[in-house]
DNA sequence: AGCCTAACGGCACTCAGTGCCGCTAGCAAG
DNA sequence: CTTGCTAGCGGCACTGAGTGCCGTTAGGCT
């Protein structure tokens, strides 16, 4: 170590919004890399905001804890799916469009597939992360369950709220075990067609009545391919 | 505030096993007490200590965090599931079996149920009890998917661990809907037979495949008559 | 009585998180 | 160019959680 000025920017990064993004964006990765490198408890906040050439003050306007910035773009994954519930086709099976709407989830882990890596392999490792990491994914389950329930009580479902709860953490549930099996793999393979097929199971247990007192049977082999069963589903659904 | 002794034991109440669970649980009284009158945030652990007659440091002898003494019972919970799975009939549905068992955390809410309401108001608004919380329910919906994916291995299913996992949270997510809505109603109400309704829809939704090759999906509305469903069922079983 | 162990209390320390204040870069108006 | 004005930053000081260490003491055992 030589004595460091460590004092980068010559023009204020955090003046304009899109240098408060790029100062995020360079604490998060900061964190991340010291995370890997030294383990999440012996990284201090002075030494991320020290390496990202910033106060230790600062990182704290960036962001509320420590953990939180592992989960910097949490925020903007729930915003994208509020918006995707919002413009989405009430017509559309709810159960269905919940699952597109986690599908955000995992663009946002295939796009940054080092972070996605490192962030895993310190979920696993550190139990507070672990315990932060299941109450980020119970807030975008909150979010499925309040979109399913609006489209049960408008289907007239009595019991809308225990069936958008249940269906919206099987969903999750679905999600996390698709997005937990890739990560382990190093992220190779297809995730969005392992994610479908998960889907399709949740779709199946959890679809939503059709009309009024219509009953649905349909019976099929476990080597049927998914597609089939998805047709003779939808079949049956209108015989 | 005279000046206070405030060191009550003239027998040292923690040196047996027996007095180590009596000081654990006087713990866990005076910090709900104190978080229910003060807050959770304006109760320092000093606080607490001092309540229960003991030095700051042994609190943390007992319990690992200061969230922690609010969820002081869940490790017998778990305790109690893992025994009840590892007794529990092969030849049931693993399903049921699996909700029987989460049945436990229905009776540890009732049996205290002053602990359980103040702890509901808490976790309802303070931020980091809800995601601890979250974080708890979360440790045995893990037991739970442990279970199943060993039965559903044992029938041969290719997709255990995936089934498991949804199933595991679909079984939590109806069981925390009940609690939490018994909660809310102040603790009246049967939540047994609650549970019984809520877990049906788990039931009917995730039932293991009957026979070897056959896998039966049946939608259905839930005002449909079981001798209808039965007759359905097995006519399209035929054919 | 004398030892031995287990539990307690207190002290000191690190570090996360917060409130406060002074500073400065940039912008706008004169 | 100068004078405010504002937004963001750094630093300081403080609280409180959590931990390591050590001296002390109660209770059991021989």
């Amino acid at each position: 170590m030589t004595d460091s000025p460590r004092r980068a920017p010559a023009t204020r990064v955090g003046a304009t919004p899109a240098g408060r993004r790029q100062l995020r964006r360079a604490l998060a990765a900061a964190a991340v890399d010291l995370f890997a490198a030294n383990g999440y408890e012996a990284t201090t906040v002075d030494d991320i905001a020290a390496a990202a050439g910033v106060g230790r003050r600062t990182f704290f306007r960036y962001f509320d804890a420590k953990d939180d910035v592992l989960f910097a773009n949490h925020d903007e994954i729930v915003a994208e799916m509020e918006e995707e519930f919002a413009a989405a086709d009430p017509a559309r099976d709810p159960v269905e469009v919940a699952c597109a709407a986690v599908g955000l989830v995992l663009d946002s882990y295939a796009a940054d597939l080092d972070l996605s890596l490192k962030r895993f392999a310190l979920t696993r490792t550190v139990p507070s992360l672990r315990d932060k990491e299941v109450a980020t994914v119970d807030r975008y389950q909150r979010v499925l369950a309040r979109y399913l329930q609006a489209r049960y009580e408008d289907q007239g479902d009595e019991t809308a709220s225990l069936r958008a709860a249940v269906a919206a953490a099987a969903i999750a549930a679905a999600n996390n075990h698709v997005l937990r099996r890739w990560l382990r793999a190093g992220g190779t393979g297809d995730i969005k067609t392992a994610a479908a097929e998960a889907f399709a199971l949740v779709v199946d247990a959890f679809r939503a009545p059709r009309g009024d007192e219509a009953t649905v049977v349909a019976v099929l082999t476990t080597a049927t391919p998914l597609h089939e069963v998805v047709a003779r589903v939808g079949e049956a659904l209108r015989g």
